[in-house]
RNA sequence: GGGCGCGUAGCUCAGUCGGUAGAGCAAUUGGCUUUUAACCAAUAGGUCCUAGGUUCGAUCCCUAGCGCGCUCACCA
């Protein structure tokens, strides 16, 4: 026992047990969903379906109120609440063993569904049974759990003592299942591919390095998908997608948590166009699926998903915010010193951080931001009309990015020099050696093809309306809180 | 990693201009058959984040550390 558990419940579970009740029987007991109780109970004016019926409801008690020989008891479920009402002259031999059940409490209540003197839909009990008990006492009542790190830390109360919480996760989930039955629609096919890579590569991050021990090497845990993604267009399965949880070492903020998922898509035949096309009909589908239109309310700014998106020319943009052209290097170099950026020594690196110290915070969206310069695009084909920049795409919301696209580069000849580049690159967030495997799927032929990338931790945050990424997240990156959990090393933990 | 702020009962919070702490809810006991933040009375519950320092005395002041939040940096 930890010492949330308190000592009065943990006395409880035993005068349970001497009673014989198990305070943690093996079987559930099934009943109507809180929320529906309360609906079919109607008014007392107008009689719902379910009144006068007898119904069971099970659920966690809450906000109980003893009136010596009447109790009122409210249970919650996933649904909602419903007030339960346990009456000395219903429950005659139960009654002596009331005392045994407190708020958290897990338990199912049996009777006839009416109402209140005040109209308040009740279930009058003849039967209650305990189904886990409480031994850690719930958060306090009108205030709830409100440290957001006790929040984090322990969702599984949150969950329920903040109801709200619980709405932001089932609208997530209604995110990804709007998302996947579209992309089945347009003929995708959900696939799985390795999250332990031997290699890294698809994006520029610091990774998570682990180690398999029966080979005997070093492994980064991925940081996009994207390759092998490729490598099953190069396969010929034409349409794919992945959900993709994904790592990067790197600093924790409102929005970037150490490991998050990003949906990542690849379609043959189809280029950066056709990407827009999806990019706007999955969002503004998934706006309508948890908003009931196509307008979603972030950081008190409210946003239109209804297609098209606007779009803007990475080159323009640049021209317009920064003042000069991307490739005036001296202008460039003038303008990073006036922000304070330090200049790493590649004038790509340097030109792209000007961009987002300018651009990226005027960017409300959703818009698209179409045709990066060709040098900061190592997977992206370069544009027939105009080579010195990318078909590619990166749309943004409030500021924030949310998905990047282009037209993927299939030449392997390019792609290895690319590669090459990469690897004699100063970045240390560039890869460390030549993918050389995916230079041969290359050299197999990759049909010409579309690829997108969507962030779908921020999507979420967006579309429900909530500022941190650590709200959309079950389960936040957190440091670990016990000392022992701290001074616990891998190898002391068996592994 | 930098800056700012916070850390007191299971929860939400007061407070002590330095003399080892209080309220509400939760819990326990008693009362109450129509409440819905029920009410009334009583009881119990605290290493005041940790470790040093200053002091006759530290929860309070100082230093360091730990944790969290915000923010900046970082972030294809």
């Amino acid at each position: 026992m930890t010492d949330l558990a308190h000592p009065d419940r943990i006395a409880k579970v035993t005068r349970l047990r001497e009673q014989g009740i198990d305070p943690y029987p093996a079987r559930g007991i099934q009943g109507t969903p809180a929320a529906e109780l309360s609906a079919g109970a109607g008014t007392p004016d107008e009689p719902g379906p379910l009144l006068g019926q007898s119904v069971t409801v099970t659920g966690r008690l809450l906000g109980m109120r003893d009136f010596g020989k009447l109790i009122f008891a409210p249970v919650q479920d996933l649904s909602g609440r419903v007030q339960t009402g346990w009456q000395r002259d219903s429950l005659t031999d139960w009654w002596p063993q009331r005392k045994n059940y407190d708020g958290g409490d897990i338990v199912a209540v049996t009777g006839e569904l009416g109402h209140t003197q005040k109209g308040e839909p009740t279930v009058w009990a003849t039967k209650v049974t305990m189904l886990s008990k409480a031994v850690a006492p719930p958060p306090e009542k009108w205030h709830g759990l409100t440290d957001t790190e006790q929040r984090y830390r322990r969702r599984y109360v949150d969950l329920w003592a903040t109801p709200e919480v619980t709405q932001v996760f089932i609208k997530r989930s209604k995110i990804l299942s709007v998302i996947r039955t579209y992309l089945e629609g347009e003929g995708y096919l959900e696939v799985e591919t390795p999250t332990l890579h031997p290699l890294m590569g698809g994006a520029a991050a610091k990774p998570f390095i682990t180690h398999h021990n029966a080979l005997d090497m070093d492994l980064f845990l991925r940081i996009a998908p994207e390759l092998y993604l490729k490598r099953l267009i190069v396969g010929g399965l034409e349409r794919v997608f992945e959900f993709a949880r994904n790592f990067r070492n790197e600093g924790l903020s409102t929005r970037h948590n150490p490991e998050f998922t990003m949906l990542e898509l690849y379609e043959a035949q189809a280029d950066y166009h056709r990407m827009i096309e999806l990019t706007e009909g999955m969002i503004s589908l998934a706006c309508t699926a948890v908003n009931g239109d196509n307008k979603a309310t972030f950081r008190e700014v409210e946003y239109d998903f209804t297609p098209p998106f606007k779009r803007a020319s990475y080159l323009e943009l640049f021209k317009e915010h920064a003042g000069c052209e991307y490739d005036d290097q001296a202008a460039v170099h003038a303008k990073a010193k006036e922000l304070g950026i330090s200049d790493t020594g590649e004038y790509p690196k340097l030109m792209n951080d000007v961009f987002e110290a300018c651009v990226e915070d005027t960017l409300t969206g959703p818009i698209f931001v179409m045709d990066y310069p060709v040098e900061i695009c190592p997977l992206a084909k370069a544009k027939p009309e105009d080579p010195r920049v990318a078909e590619r795409f990166e749309i943004f919301v409030a500021g924030m990015e949310l998905g990047n696209a282009f037209s993927e580069l299939n030449d392997p000849e390019e792609q290895e020099r690319r590669f090459v580049d990469q690897v004699a690159s100063k970045d240390p967030e560039s890869p460390g050696a030549v993918d050389y495997d995916y230079v041969n799927a290359l050299e197999y032929g990759m049909p010409p093809a579309g690829g997108f990338g969507l962030g779908i931790d921020r999507l979420v945050m967006v579309l429900t309306g909530q500022d941190s990424i650590r709200d959309v997240l079950l389960f936040p990156a957190m440091r670990p809180q016990t000392q022992a959990a701290i001074e616990t090393t891998p190898e002391e933990a068996g592994v």
